[in-house]
RNA sequence: CGCGGAGUAGAGCAGUUGGCAGCUCGUCGGGCUCAUAACCCGGAGGUCGUAGGUUCAAGUCCUACCUCCGCAA
């Protein structure tokens, strides 16, 4: 089949990986544009770099809005476009192309969390378990008829970084499996509750500082959802500092905030009575690194309080 | 030319006014112990990011470059 597909970040890289392997006929890879990375490099975003490799066509318009984008996309004759994390809205105009429409893959079992970031919010808010949808496009975000879903534990030390992984892969079979039903019209639409609907808005900066006041149930879900980005932080001698991996311990009788060094990390006094063990960090300029490893360098004795 | 931090043993760090390269953890061997992630003794392990320069002498001072990272976008 000739298929556009449309997608930015790795999440999205799966699926056209598993189109081009399903046999189909990539006629165009639309993505963004390059931006400026960090400090100086300019970066290319994954289903670019992927794309290129396998010899596809690739567009980066700035915006699908307008007749420019809109005449490429009709000179390209998909009979479906494919969409995942692509990272812009598109014009009604531009999703009714295809004869057979465009679908997107979305991270989460819709219509809970719509939006920019559903996976890291899913684990945010400590659900157990999440999923993949394939659904039609419509105009409004994430709101078009489903198609397919599968559905997936949460695993309880499960990081966003490896359900993102997970649930690219996912994505991919089902997309691979909903496919034939689309073209042989055997696909079943069903409209979304928007009474259930829900939004995972897209992550920022000011979700990264840890409130210790919190469980520690809910601090060790704020490090696993924020991972890569973000991250969450705490302070360390008056810095800010990544944490990228914290668990759970036993009870402890600190006060609220209190760090101590511990044979494994650093332990912290959450609001309700229970410790988090902090496992990795990363000061600022540094690397991430074991908690046990930084407290090495800095020669602090198991025990003893850091703040 | 956006601001800034950092490359020294497997890991994390120290190294003062240039003068024999150190600390903690880990690792290996031995000992103590009912036992141990605890303790004691001992050992191995480093072209100090790369290339030049200054000097009797450079981890340290000068120059260029490479790599990694934080902030800001």
């Amino acid at each position: 089949m000739k298929i556009v597909f449309m997608g930015t970040p790795e999440f999205a890289v799966a699926s056209l990986r598993r189109l081009l392997k399903d046999g189909h006929e990539i006629v165009g890879v639309f993505t963004q544009p390059d931006k400026p990375g960090n400090r100086k490099k300019l970066t290319a975003p994954p289903v670019k770099e992927f794309a290129l490799a396998n010899g596809i066509a690739v567009y980066q318009p700035e915006r699908m809005r307008g007749e420019e984008p809109l005449a490429l996309l009709r000179s390209l004759a998909p009979e479906l476009t494919v969409v995942a994390a692509y990272g812009q809205i598109l014009p009604q105009e531009v999703l009714d192309v295809p004869k057979l429409g465009s679908i997107n893959v979305h991270a989460s079992i819709l219509p809970k969390y719509r939006g920019a970031a559903p996976i890291n919010r899913a684990i945010l808010n400590g659900e157990t378990e999440t999923g993949v949808t394939i659904m039609y496009m419509a105009k409004k975000l994430d709101a078009g008829d489903v198609v397919s879903i599968r559905r997936t534990p949460i695993a309880p030390d499960e990081d966003a970084e490896a359900l993102f992984a997970r649930l690219a892969e996912l994505g991919a079979e089902l997309l691979s499996e909903t496919i034939p039903t689309i073209a042989d019209g055997t696909a079943v639409r069903t409209p979304q509750n928007d009474d259930e609907a829900t939004y995972a808005p897209m992550l920022s900066r000011e979700l990264s500082p840890i409130d210790w006041n919190q469980s520690a149930k809910s601090v060790v879900n704020q490090v696993r959802a924020l991972v890569p980005w973000p991250c969450a932080s705490m302070v360390l001698e008056g810095k800010t500092a990544k944490v990228w991996r914290a668990e759970v311990s036993g009870a402890t009788k600190d006060a609220v905030g209190t760090l101590r060094a511990s044979k494994r990390g650093i332990e912290a006094a959450c609001g309700d009575g229970n410790g988090v063990l902090v496992t990795e960090v990363q000061c600022e300029g540094g690397k991430r690194m074991a908690a046990s490893a930084w407290l090495n360098g800095k020669r602090v004795a198991v025990g003893e309080v850091l703040a």
